[in-house]
DNA sequence: GTCGCTGCAAAGGTTTTGCAAGTGG
DNA sequence: CCACTTGCAAAACCTTTGCAGCGAC
């Protein structure tokens, strides 16, 4: 995802509207390695903008996802956001669905598949993190 | 996940039932590289058996993803369920939510992080299948 | 002043749940 | 027979949509 003022500068370019709800969005999801839902975006931002809608937060984080800027993914029915679209690696807990970025251990060759156009990659790793595994993650 | 013979015996063991749906399940998922959601499952599974619901389909495929056997991961708001637990890689049409699995080029080394137990990876590639590419996948 | 954006509330779609009836062991 | 499962339908959940009013430019 670009910095804030580039945003406001892609935005106002396809004639769009500098708007405080959006500024406040752009701010939340800057240097965040934790894969926000809407909803944590939208608690976020309320403490300083009481009035937003959720509403409001899906349709910004939709537009940045179709620009490009965003990519959207779900885990157990939720959407989370990440603001990085390079290839990297992720690892998530299968108990609390926390996802964090990781230093890539390396970056896989991308397959090739024919006639199949390749943009993106993530590695995904799952597992359970310390707070999990302490309260006890394992079988039923 | 392991051969339906397998399940069964693991399914006895826990003190569970044999059923007719069970049964039938087990064999809609084996052999798979295409990641089905529940309702294709239902759907398959329909034919030989018009009275199953789209319930129990759903406790069934929880059921084998509590157990290990599957691993279950949204894409868009839909479910789908992946026989192969493994390492490995897939692909993902951003256009038409198709998955494919395909022949990992090299599986990376997994990520030390502090405290956290990994249990399982897969490497995911994103972008548009033939199939897509032709209708115009493109921005928009 | 215009056009786009916001916020509200209601709709939409998928997945889960509660419970009576059915069935495997 | 008893306990586990099934199937139905309703509930629950997240996300999207429609529209009147507001605000950026």
């Amino acid at each position: 995802m670009h910095p804030t003022p580039e945003l406001l500068q892609i935005i106002r370019e396809r004639g769009g509207k500098v708007t405080p709800q959006r500024l406040a969005i752009y701010e939340a999801l800057q240097g965040n390695g934790t894969h926000p839902t809407a909803e944590a975006i939208f608690d976020r931002i309320r403490a300083a903008m009481p009035t937003v809608s959720l509403a409001t937060v899906y349709k910004t984080l939709n537009e940045l996802v179709a620009l490009g800027e965003l990519r959207r993914f779900d885990i157990n029915g939720v959407s989370h956001f990440d603001e990085r679209t390079d290839a990297h690696a992720e690892v998530v807990c299968l108990k609390c669905d926390t996802i964090v970025d990781v230093a890539s251990p390396g970056t896989p060759p991308a397959p090739s598949i024919p006639g199949f156009e390749i943009i993106g990659q993530t590695q995904t790793f799952y597992g359970y993190c310390s707070h999990c595994r302490q309260i006890g993650a394992g079988g039923s």
